[in-house]
DNA sequence: AAGGCTTGGTCCGGTACCGTACCCAACACC
DNA sequence: GGTGTTGGGTACGGTACCGGACCAAGCCTT
């Protein structure tokens, strides 16, 4: 029996509890799995996402190979939010970067409830403005940041949705979302770490000084994060 | 007295009639010249906007003053759909790059009508999310594209939205919004006339041989143009 | 304990793009 | 017709990052 008092999700925290009530009966649980696949790209998305534990990468695909991740999401959102705009389908890759839990819900009834209740769809319909801003913010940096500061940004986000000081990822992983070399990301880590804001283990990131993290990011981490706090509350 | 049949905005042409009908008495003409400001960052959004001629920017600055292009649109969309996900403002720029004109609807009055018209509201919808993918690929190619290739994309997007096969703009407006020098413009500019894909005259751009410009942008074409055609229509 | 696989450190030459600057050509304005 | 302004061509040294490759260290399996 499901409590929303225990909930991590962020948006399932705070929407309403009457909101909470009609989605509760159709909230299924589901184990998220390391490269578990959410949203194929191109193809009808079956259920929507509510991360509980872990962090979602969306990745977009060129047809020359090359790929970019252009958003994550964990706790602090949810995944799929392109049926609510109306699509059925995205062209993005949606899969698990860091292994967790959550909830998935049927697409069928998750739109007829948001078309139920007017609160439900504003809430979720605002995070969807944050993500958007997320993804402007990672077109933003991609053009304009060394990749130390952008692997400082990857590091941040990817705490604030695990809340925890450690995390497993490789280089290998990081050089596909940023979209560089393995060994610029190599590179990059040498350079947090020397400043002893991070330090890195086979498969594992750990955080060392948070605040000095964020001025090593400079002004590319900051911008969605704020609208996020105005817009659906503290993270 | 407008008349649809007449209009070049693909939104408001494609609506249904009767939700023309619903916004057609607050469609407030306005002349959008070059420069004029559309959407200030960070402060309420007073109107939305249907563009018939021109272009506008939605450009994304970091503190450090650095900005870039994260999307653009003209007769194909609408301004300032934020507003659409329940924030009355957006941490991003808007201002016309190719002066035209369009019309104004104030905010609360279309607010008002995409919550009497479910349909209106669903075709909004759909427009947020061809932008959204808009944004992403420019996520993707401004971390994986060399300069020409991106300014080939500049370039086609342009002409998508004024078909024209000749426009004004100048190397120091495209360094700004392909996020690069002036010079690095001047020189990609210089390969793609080399190629005979365009002309470039002082202040003017001009298409030669727009198949070969596809070509010539490769991969970092076509995405969100599909996803265009496919939940909206043709161009 | 041995072998295989994954991950990370390092090195090479190469290049795309940078910051800065200078100058000239085109156009605009009296 | 002269002068100021804007836009574009070019050049220089510098550097961030690339592609590719090789090897060592860590971990997993049996």
């Amino acid at each position: 029996m499901l409590d929303q008092a225990t909930i991590r999700n962020r948006l399932l925290a705070y929407i309403s509890p009457s909101d909470f009530e009609l989605l509760r009966p159709h909230l299924q649980p589901i184990t998220l799995d390391r490269d578990y696949v959410l949203v194929k790209p191109n193809e009808p998305i079956e259920h929507v996402y509510f991360v509980e534990y872990g962090m979602v990468s969306v990745v977009a695909e060129k047809a020359d190979g090359r790929s970019i991740e252009v958003g994550v999401y964990g706790r602090d959102g949810m995944g799929a939010t392109t049926v609510l705009l109306g699509s059925d389908q995205s062209p993005h890759h949606q899969y698990m970067q860091i292994g967790g839990s959550g909830f998935q819900v049927p697409t069928a009834v998750f739109l007829e409830l948001v078309e139920q209740s007017r609160t439900l769809r504003n809430m979720m319909l605002r995070y969807v403005h944050v993500f958007m801003t997320q993804t402007a913010q990672s077109a933003l940096v991609n053009g304009s940041s060394v990749i130390e500061e952008r692997l400082a940004r990857w590091v941040l986000m990817c705490q604030d949705r695990l809340d925890a000081m450690e995390f497993p990822i490789t280089h290998d992983f990081l050089s596909m979302m940023l979209g560089v070399r393995r060994s610029s990301v190599t590179d990059a880590i040498h350079i947090l770490e020397g400043d002893l804001l991070i330090r890195a283990r086979r498969g594992n990131i750990e955080i060392l000084d948070r605040d000095r993290l964020v001025r090593a990011a400079g002004a590319s981490y900051g911008v969605p994060e704020a609208e996020f706090r105005r817009l659906i509350g503290p993270m």
